[in-house]
RNA sequence: GGGAAAUUAGCUCAGCUGGUUCAGAGCACCUCGUUUACACCGAGGGGGUCGGGGGUUCGAAUCCCUCAUUUCCCACCA
């Protein structure tokens, strides 16, 4: 019935486990089965969209943890019985990919001015349908557990309906519009920015001091200082502060702008900084925000000195042609030898960066198109306050909040022709001669009663060139991928979607839009849970990048380790929120984490059953305990997800296996060499096992599988789908008695390992008990490897000791023991205990505490205190017993 | 300049509303061991005045103040 059983018989299976063969044949008899599609139906849905990567992108480490995070969740609710709906897709990435397109173009010696429109779009699609959606396959390597049926495209012809339509949709509600602004322009990619896309790096700059000429005087100067002196050509007035003293005799006075000798006026504003620099400002209303905005306050002329790619235009006198870097250290030089330059000092400040192109960024005053944020935001900020979406981890709300409360209408046009080309059609050269409509058709109708020219005909009409925001087109990507903006069919069963995780860099981008589109157009959150994942660094604390070359190859150490192998190491110590210092001992890790389950299974598969043999009764109490101990686990790992705590759910289920499962709960039930076991206690651990591997199997989804297949030979139904185990109450009583076994076996180890005794030579062994337990006495008796466990009333003769509560455990010998080692040892642990009795009697004599503690906590102290006194009492009499010899 | 978070063992982190998980886990390290599932292993062990200093309290890793360091976000200081 399984094809891709393994039929590995008791020890035919390898010593070691060898994930290769298991990965790919699991993997493809999943997708056979069909158990990543999802289509509605009476189960409650657990829905992911997942953040798509760049349609050409390859896979990379933070891939690799973002999206095992998801598949985690997205297994563990299907193994909870819901209707798991993971969905995938790529996007289009404007801006990256058509560099990508531009720059290969370039390699081949054609460049993108030299193409018409669609020849370029051909180019682009051309490269996206060679790279694209590789890393989709990459992600089926990692075991994604993705409804590949529904994987989507941001452009995509529905995704393009549907992105076009919400334009024209907030068009119409007036939060579109079209206007002149100082946008961010990036000179290398020739296209505006939305403000997220900048990032602000410090530098090391100058502080140019240059004097201007104060009109109408024979020697007068002024002083301004700036980091920018190139764009003095393009300066329109002088600013100072109108309550700074020295400048007031300057009011209303002209200067001279060196090198073009225009005459501009000393205006004042309040805006200006006494303190910084000399305290005149020069303004220059095409090349600034703020000089903008004086500008146009006071009535400025706007000169702009610059072409798009940042080479100085016929406005640039001599420097015409030159870039502007070029020109600033030309300028600087030609100031200074004409005498304007009287200073430069070193200076730190923050220039903005393209987040793409790395380029600096220009301010461009040029006409854009922009949507109104503020009316939209308020729901989406509301929201996230109130925890109706929830961010793990909450810190995140601080800086959520802040930028929504601060939030600026968003530049959504791009000089790109990758995209979404915006629906407005222009039929004038007027700045409002134009219509937006879904088809030029539309838009010529629109026209005629515009404009009221019924002349006008389709020729006449000329589409905008400019293409949306990539991100413009991502915010609609939990409704779109449902077909939610056509169809209440599918929408109305996966959205809200439950969980979203990405990453803390792209809240803005993406997570804040999303929600603002999500109750825009749904009324409703887009997801309950947003998951932010750190930033994937290497060894060294550096953020891994292609350029360092510091990041690992995710496909070749999948290979080397298994993709379970580095699933486990990407999670074990990565916490929401927190950076993951990558390093591959990680995976290692792992990789030996899948090495001993696979030896459990050889361990219980390799048993003969004696169906007639009974069940020993260390055994059964091993099986007693055990049930237990994973009961309570499993109730700390559900609420571990609950908490998105993934990491601790990881590792409370690795430790379950290795210490609890393996070290304890196999040595107890183990059979003697080349001994059957009995039924009872085989099928018990087969239990045990299915749902250790059951809990295990969001974390490595490949091995947990092929053990279930292996683990019972009728085996007719796939791990992937089964059930999350359920747990019953646990016997807290037990688990904690199982504790003080332990101590008395580690106690009996340590005095074999003193005394260089080997394991196969049994002991014997005596109790001088005031309380000891007798549940896991078996237990004792096996793993001590002891004849037997005598009660005394008296210390033997010839005995190593060691204690545990209030009793006395000793191992007699034949030969002469070390009574001084044993009696300073004895003295050892009575001084540690009469000190530990002290402080609790401190407390328990200080009335303060009597009576201002809860009862509780005093009860707790009163019986630390008569478990040290009976335990100092049981020392010193052993004490006296080995001193009398 | 504004805001937020963090600081606990060599490393990465737990430690919830102060008191039985109160100083923990994993890895790393040290010792011993090729014993019969696994050396990708087993048994044992060392290691932290919880960033510094104050304070509140009977009691502080936990609450408050302060300083230091680090990280992140935001912002128009030329």
């Amino acid at each position: 019935m399984y094809l891709c059983n393994p039929k590995y018989f008791s020890m035919d299976i390898p010593k070691k486990y060898d994930p290769s063969s298991a990965e790919d044949r699991w993997y493809k008899h999943w997708m056979e089965k069909n158990y990543f599609h999802s289509t509605p139906d009476d189960r409650e849905p657990f829905t992911v969209v997942i953040p798509p990567p760049n349609v050409t992108g390859v896979l990379h480490m933070g891939h690799m943890l973002n999206n095992t995070i998801q598949d985690v969740l997205v297994r563990k609710a299907r193994m909870e019985g819901k209707n798991a709906c993971w969905v995938p897709g790529t996007d289009h990435a404007s801006i990256a990919t058509e560099a990508k397109v531009v720059q290969k173009l370039r390699a081949e010696g054609v460049k993108k001015s030299d193409l018409s429109r669609d020849e370029f779009l051909k180019h682009a699609w051309d490269w996206t349908e060679k790279h694209g959606g590789i890393i989709l396959d990459q992600l089926k390597k990692l075991g994604a557990s993705c409804d590949w049926d529904r994987t989507r495209f941001t452009l995509d012809d529905n995704y393009y309906e549907d992105v076009i339509n919400t334009f024209i949709d907030l068009f119409n509600k007036g939060y579109i519009y079209r206007g002149e602004r100082m946008i961010n322009w990036d000179p290398a990619a020739l296209t505006a920015l939305s403000d997220e896309e900048v990032i602000y790096k410090e530098v090391n700059s100058k502080l140019f001091h240059v004097r201007y000429k104060i009109v109408d005087t024979d020697d007068d100067w002024l002083i301004i200082a700036t980091t920018r002196p190139e764009t003095i050509l393009g300066d329109s007035a002088i600013c100072v502060n109108p309550d700074d003293d020295r400048y007031k005799h300057l009011h209303g006075k002209k200067v001279l702008v060196p090198i073009v000798n225009r005459e501009i006026p000393v205006i004042t504003d309040s805006y200006v900084d006494m303190e910084f620099g000399t305290g005149c400002l020069k303004i220059t209303p095409a090349h600034d925000p703020n000089d903008y905005e004086l500008g146009a306050k006071y009535n400025l002329e706007t000169i702009n000195i610059l072409n798009a790619d940042g080479t100085f235009n016929n406005e640039g006198l001599h420097y015409e042609g030159k870039d502007r870097f070029v020109v600033r250290k030309e300028i600087s030089k030609e100031l200074e030898e004409n005498g304007y330059l009287v200073k430069t000092e070193d200076h730190v400040n923050k220039v903005g960066f393209s987040e793409r192109t790395d380029v600096v960024i220009e301010p461009r005053l040029s006409l854009q198109w922009f949507c109104a944020m503020k009316e939209l935001g308020q729901p989406a900020l509301d929201n996230v306050m109130n925890d109706n979406i929830k961010f793990h981890p909450p810190k995140f709300k601080n800086t959520y909040r802040h930028w929504m409360e601060n939030i600026k209408d968003w530049c959504i046009s791009r000089q790109l022709w990758w995209g979404h080309q915006i629906p407005a059609y222009y039929y004038g050269d007027g700045d409002d001669d134009f219509v937006v409509a879904k088809t030029k058709e539309e838009a010529l109708g629109r026209a005629w009663e515009k404009s009221g020219n019924t002349d006008l005909s389709l020729e006449d009409l000329k589409q905008d060139e400019d293409v949306l925001d990539t991100w413009f087109s991502s915010w609609l990507w939990p409704i779109s991928v449902f077909n939610g903006f056509k169809s209440e069919e599918e929408v109305s069963y996966y959205y809200p979607t439950n969980d979203l995780v990405t990453a803390p860099e792209i809240m803005f981008f993406w997570v804040a839009r999303m929600i603002i589109a999500g109750y825009e157009y749904r009324k409703e959150i887009p997801f309950k849970n947003v998951y932010y994942t750190g930033i994937v660094r290497d060894k060294l604390g550096r953020k891994m990048s292609k350029s360092l070359g510091n990041s690992p190859d995710p496909i070749e150490l999948m290979e080397k380790y298994g993709a379970d192998g580095v699933r486990v190491g990407m999670l074990l110590t990565s916490p929401a929120g927190n950076d993951l210092p990558f390093d591959s001992a990680l995976c290692e890790q792992g990789r030996n984490f899948s090495n001993k389950i696979w030896n459990s299974l050889r361990l219980i598969k390799g048993w003969e059953v004696a169906e007639a043999a009974e069940q020993p009764k260390a055994s059964a109490q091993a099986i007693e305990w055990f049930e237990s101990k994973l009961n309570q686990t499993i109730r700390e790992i559900n609420d571990d997800y609950n908490k998105f705590r993934i990491s601790e759910a990881l590792m409370k289920s690795y430790r379950l296996v290795w210490d609890d499962f393996c070290s304890w709960y196999l040595e107890m039930i183990k059979p003697a060499y080349q001994q059957p076991i009995d039924r009872l206690t085989l099928d018990a651990s087969i239990d045990f096992m299915e749902k250790l591997m059951k809990l295990l199997h969001p974390f490595m989804p490949f091995i947990t599988e092929e053990i279930y297949h292996i683990l019972r030979e009728d085996r007719t139904d796939d791990i992937v789908v089964s059930s999350w185990p359920v747990a019953d109450a646990p016997n807290m009583e037990l688990i904690s008695a199982f504790e003080g076994t332990k101590e008395i076996v580690s106690g009996i180890r340590n005095i074999r390992k003193e005394q260089n005794i080997a394991t196969k030579v049994s002991l014997d062994f005596k109790v001088v008990s005031a309380d000891h337990k007798h549940s896991f006495d078996d237990v004792i008796v096996k793993l001590g490897n002891l004849s037997s466990i005598d009660f005394v009333s008296e210390k033997p003769d010839n005995a190593y000791s060691f204690q545990y509560k209030a009793n006395s455990y000793y191992i007699p010998f034949n030969e002469e023991i070390d009574v001084e080692a044993e009696i300073k040892k004895i003295e050892e642990e009575l001084n540690y205990t009469k000190g530990f009795l002290k402080s609790v009697q401190g407390k328990l004599g200080n009335e303060k505490f009597v009576n201002g503690a809860p009862e509780q906590v005093v009860n707790n102290e009163r019986r630390k205190e008569a478990d040290a006194l009976s335990k100092i009492q049981a020392l010193e009499e052993k004490l006296e017993a080995f001193s009398a010899k």
